[in-house]
DNA sequence: CCCTATGGACCGACCGGTCGGTCCGCAAGT
DNA sequence: ACTTGCGGACCGACCGGTCGGTCCATAGGG
């Protein structure tokens, strides 16, 4: 409501830690770190979370929730195969690139999620995993995608790339998101062309 | 040459240091940690290493130096880009497969690597990525390859499965390292097949 | 006045690293 | 063959400092 001058303490607190988890992990971080950049003392920081792992919960959650909404989407518009694949890799691309250190740090961090809270996180990547598995199984069955490789190496290979394009792109950088995003479909797409 | 009946204390903390940075990370794992699964102690550690930071130096060092090796020989034998391309891949693939834990652990902690003697390492992949990506440039220039996409994209696509299969490939899964390096070969040979 | 937000002193546990010392295989001295 | 001395491998108590987390005083808007 109040459109405060500055952030709020909570969003200062988030957006350090993300800036730190990204740049030194997050047990390489340590809360008087996150809290010195925030300009936040420890009593405010424990008023907003309930721990650092707390932090790191939310500093992951959010882009995972968008990215998987956003597949939802574009799977029901029930295009062809070749046509929502390409969807697919454009939203996850420029998804990942908009949010880079969050991906980042999840991609990193992943094997910290353990209990129960942060494991439908994993079950959200593993949603988004199989529909892509499956999404390229279909169509190879129906004849609109070669069978030049197995639907899970294919999938394994997509998500590589843009699992890891935090640590290589650069917003400053030549390429676009979005030229990023047509280049990796016209490669894939190029592979699992049937031949005319 | 004494076959030693237990091995020394060096290779056993090294062995206890692989796997407990694989599993919770260099900064999430303590020295003490690593000397208990070793049965070594405190002393015994600093006796060897100079501090905790050599000891993950040296985890990872060995399998860089051993990827490159093998990389300058295939190099070296002058094939068609294409059959060089798939003897790099199989290679990658089955040298990480086999040392899936060393490579999860450099891939995870190489934000880590700053300092003068670390350094080399990144010069090292950093090589291995530029002279794949010769190589798929040669080969669209020559007409070998379609140019399809970017040798960058391309290169980055190849090493992020790589690189990510660690984190999936279980040694006593269905398929083989082989099987894996000759469907990503097959996968990536046929995105840049040139049109009959 | 109470309730939410915040500050900062403070806590015990644990961190990486040090240090003085023990143990033992082995080669030289007799 | 027995003794002596030495050097490297190894031990474990201990160090200062930092960790994540707690607690209470206080400020200020309703």
């Amino acid at each position: 409501m109040t459109a405060a001058v500055t952030q709020d303490a909570r969003t200062r607190v988030l957006r350090a830690a993300v800036e730190l988890f990204a740049k030194q992990g997050y047990d390489g971080t340590s809360v008087a770190q996150v809290i010195s950049q925030a300009g936040v003392a420890k009593g405010g920081f424990y008023h907003h979370f309930t721990s650092k792992e707390a932090l790191l919960y939310e500093v992951y959650g959010d882009l995972i929730t968008r990215q998987l909404a956003a597949m939802d989407a574009i799977v029901a518009r029930g295009s062809a195969p070749g046509e929502t694949l390409r969807a697919l890799i454009a939203d996850l691309v420029e998804s990942t690139a908009a949010s880079a250190q969050q991906a980042l740090v999840f991609w990193r961090e992943q094997h910290k999620l353990g209990d129960e809270r942060t494991e439908q996180y994993r079950r959200a990547r593993r949603r988004y995993h199989d529909t892509v598995t499956n999404l390229i199984r279909d169509g190879q069955s129906a004849g609109s995608f070669a069978a030049v490789a197995s639907p899970e190496m294919v999938t394994f290979t997509i998500f590589g790339v843009i699992n890891e394009l935090p640590l290589w792109y650069r917003p400053q950088g030549r390429k676009r998101p979005a030229q990023i995003a047509t280049e990796l479909a016209d490669f894939v797409l190029a592979a699992l062309a049937v031949p005319a």
